[in-house]
DNA sequence: AATAAGGTGACAGATCATGTCACCTATAAG
DNA sequence: CTTATAGGTGACATGATCTGTCACCTTATT
């Protein structure tokens, strides 16, 4: 094997097993101590950051900063990540803002100018969404950091009564309608809590507390965790097909739909301070929903109604 | 220099000119002849698609499926991409799906055991969208190169009345709420109109038919192709400021927002036939409008609010 | 002290890369 | 039909690079 080749998929070896020995290298690649040796030489040229440990279980490590294996793509293929890149970009503050202008530029530099004028028209003509997203989430990095490793940080959160101290543990960041969400584990509250990441003040790392382990928790199943209080007030409406999809478009781990007798229905739960927040909810699906339980909510639906009603003249 | 070396940086010179000359490289890499038919040779066995010209004029050409020169990420800059590629690809057939198939093997063979570990658990905690996108949009690869090449093209769409036939010149596309939309001109209604890609049944090209210039019309500035009807009728109401927000997340061309004496209106436009969706679209904003003109729209909803009492008995 | 890991220097032989030169093929312009 | 310009081949000598071997060194663990 020619040594530029072997090089590269030295590269590759080294970067899978980021720990490895001479003796490794000459059996993997059939090669002379020395070659090896000198093999090491030119990839510490190139940049690699190996560091060598002597003596008895020693051997070479990876640091960790690394650059990975040269990839190639086609031009087709760097069209799709630009365009994944760019979808990504426009919310505001993605947890990997500042990452994208790097990986930007690479593209481009590699990329013809008549492709690069196709990749520029395709943005114009390519978005995920149809509107500006303003908002900003502070501190996405670290929150999705602690919700990968399983850390409890404590936060100062403007909550709708004023700024509160917490200590929460993150299981999972989504997006939706321009803000930035954090799933979470409220220690004190010891209940599952969502927070909107802009309103998170300030971070830091509650290093003495252990948090669960909340393995088995992701982003798919994490509102399995949302409990009610002994407060809730439980409801039920059928609901049209129409309206089915407009849940799946909009909905909380709170409800649900079911079927029964060829029928839909939503059903689900509420805290008696959520009764604005639920009516609002409510009144969106407008013809879509009937025979609403319990009667106390229909008799808000109405009330809101009424007052619309008035507010009109 | 070494081969390896220049091997590489021809690469990169390669693929910026797409055509060049023997003479282009001896001169670039200063190199002789002979060498630099060799290099070309190396370039060709590693699977560069080079297309050589005789006689005079002649030269060589790069046939566009190739291989880009190889860019190498750190392991963060993978994430990143990693997470992008994910976040577009829930959004049920992208125009990209297949590509990012292949992309996601080539990353994740050369990220090592742990780092692989970590980008799974990143996207069991990390997601755009809360829910689920299922609907498909169909024909969206050439919907899109339709509208970069700015071609005409003939479409069977499943409107509200029945299949049509339509040729329609594309101009954007969009996701939003699950869909894939097209922002397109309508080349027989002579129009601006939006199509649900997953509404178009069939597709072929329409040859014969030269398009309009539409290099200045991007997706950012599509909706000023919109025109009323001389039958639409003109609305206005005064909205507050959460409901300025809610219209920031869900709009249309055919309304704007804007601030007289200090205080903020929602006015526009909207066909006689679209009452149903308008009264539907405002009702949503519940007691964010107030002084609703005409009085006739004002009627409207006030029979929408009372139909609504009446179904929840 | 023994062992197992990395590290150096020297050298010969093998392999590879390069430039030169002579000569061939294909195409376009005049 | 000639000329100019483009790519393409084969042969060969020279020099550069790569490789394996061998003797010997350093560092850390047991």
């Amino acid at each position: 094997m020619k040594k530029a080749e072997r090089i590269n998929q030295m590269l590759r070896y080294i970067n899978q097993k980021q720990r490895f020995t001479l003796t490794d290298l000459i059996n993997k690649f059939d090669i002379s101590k020395r070659t090896a040796l000198r093999d090491i030489e030119a990839l510490e040229e190139m940049g690699v950051p190996l560091y060598a440990e002597y003596g008895r279980y020693g051997g070479y490590r990876l640091v960790r900063t690394m650059n990975l294996p040269p990839i190639t793509f086609t031009s087709h293929e760097v069209f799709a990540l630009y365009f994944a890149m760019q979808a990504i970009k426009s919310l505001a503050r993605s947890p990997f803002q500042v990452t994208f202008q790097s990986i930007s530029e690479k593209f481009l530099e590699s990329v013809s100018p008549k492709q690069r004028e196709q990749i520029d028209n395709m943005l114009n003509r390519l978005s995920f969404f149809h509107g500006n997203q303003p908002h900003e989430g502070h501190f996405l990095e670290v929150i999705l950091m602690a919700a990968i490793e399983q850390k409890v940080i404590r936060i100062e959160y403007a909550g709708a009564k004023g700024p509160t101290d917490r200590s929460i543990q993150p299981i999972a960041l989504y997006a939706r309608k321009g803000y930035w969400y954090c799933q979470a584990y409220d220690v004190e509250k010891t209940a599952y809590r969502v927070f909107r990441c802009d309103r998170v003040l300030s971070l830091k790392d509650a290093n003495e507390e252990h948090g669960l382990d909340l393995k088995e928790i992701t982003i798919h199943n994490a509102h399995s965790l949302w409990k009610p209080t002994d407060q809730a007030i439980s409801f039920s409406c059928r609901i049209t097909a129409e309206g089915a999809e407009k849940f799946k478009q909009e909905n909380y781990p709170s409800m649900k739909i079911t079927e029964k007798e060829e029928e839909l229905y939503l059903t689900g739960t509420y805290e008696p301070a959520e009764i604005n927040f639920i009516v609002n909810y409510l009144a969106g699906f407008g013809k879509s929903l009937s025979g609403i339980e319990p009667s106390s909510l229909k008799e808000e639906l109405r009330q809101y109604y009424t007052d619309l009603i008035r507010s009109l003249s």
